[in-house]
DNA sequence: GGGGGTAGCTTCCTGATGGGAAGTGGGCAC
DNA sequence: GTGCCCACTTCCCATCAGGAAGCTACCCCC
């Protein structure tokens, strides 16, 4: 009692911290879309990928192929998108379909749910597009002033 | 030659991917503002946080304390909230104000570009504490179907 | 009929990364 | 002076993401 005080309060706040979580499962949500790949896939999926992210390149959703995505989000690990591809269709944002062509073909598509998520994460997006110069610009600065 | 076309289609993939990203800087962008903490510290600090996530708890942006924002962000690490703060300074999302009170006080603000991505961010959000039913049902029906 | 090729994963290993907890500095209350 | 508080910073370790190789199921070509 005499020198864990701040520990204590720690250990408290951790408590409290699971507490939270278990009444508040939005926020687990929000750590889960709030993921880069999450993000990318989604992103992909909404535009139609007409290959490079830059301008609009916002046609429209459209199923894509598994090889497909791997080419459009340049970089993502087959592990990761394999992962964030079965984490987006438990969640029911993305369905899954397997045609017994040959080879295999497989098929990815957004669903009504992930369609309105798409929405936001579109703005998203669009804003990295609109404000990227402003924020390269601050942290030149930033970087200078520091030295 | 002979053995590695799939291994080579991958190494070109990757050439083509530092290539893509250093042409399309909005991509790294991205990747950096869809971080869990990013949206949670934004989402804070653009929200007053009257404590609890769930409702709306969109009050309006005020500067809050280090110590405050990690009572709000419960379960964040010291660490990762320094390290988020520091790079949203950097980005220009933020600003660090120190007061030489005693002891001494850091404060945080959005600043006008912060604020004009917590508009989307609340609307990712304000998107999890909509359909995190949807999502909580889809998670259910895709685990018992597949046992 | 078997060697090679393709799509879509899965597994293994290793390096990066995030969390926990303890330490730091400066000033003031006791 | 002893010790505490705020806002970090540092160290250590567990977890996690990436890279590469393997795996399965099928077909084509010779």
């Amino acid at each position: 009692m005499a020198t864990t005080t701040a520990a204590q309060k720690r250990a408290q706040a951790k408590a409290d911290y699971d507490a939270f979580l278990a009444q508040c499962p939005s926020r687990k949500l929000l750590d889960r879309i709030a993921d880069k790949w999450v993000t990318l896939v989604l992103s992909a999926l909404g535009s139609d990928g007409s290959h490079r992210f830059g301008a609009d390149c916002a046609g429209e959703p459209r199923p894509m192929r598994y090889s497909e995505l791997s080419r459009l989000l340049a970089g993502v690990s087959q592990k990761m998108l394999t992962q964030t591809l079965r984490s987006l269709e438990r969640d029911g944002l993305i369905t899954r379909t397997v045609t017994p062509t040959v080879p295999v073909t497989v098929t990815y598509e957004l669903t009504g749910l992930g369609l309105s998520l798409h929405d936001t994460v579109r703005a998203l997006k669009a804003w990295a597009e609109t404000h990227m110069d402003d924020v390269l610009a601050n942290r030149e600065t930033y970087d200078n002033h520091a030295e």
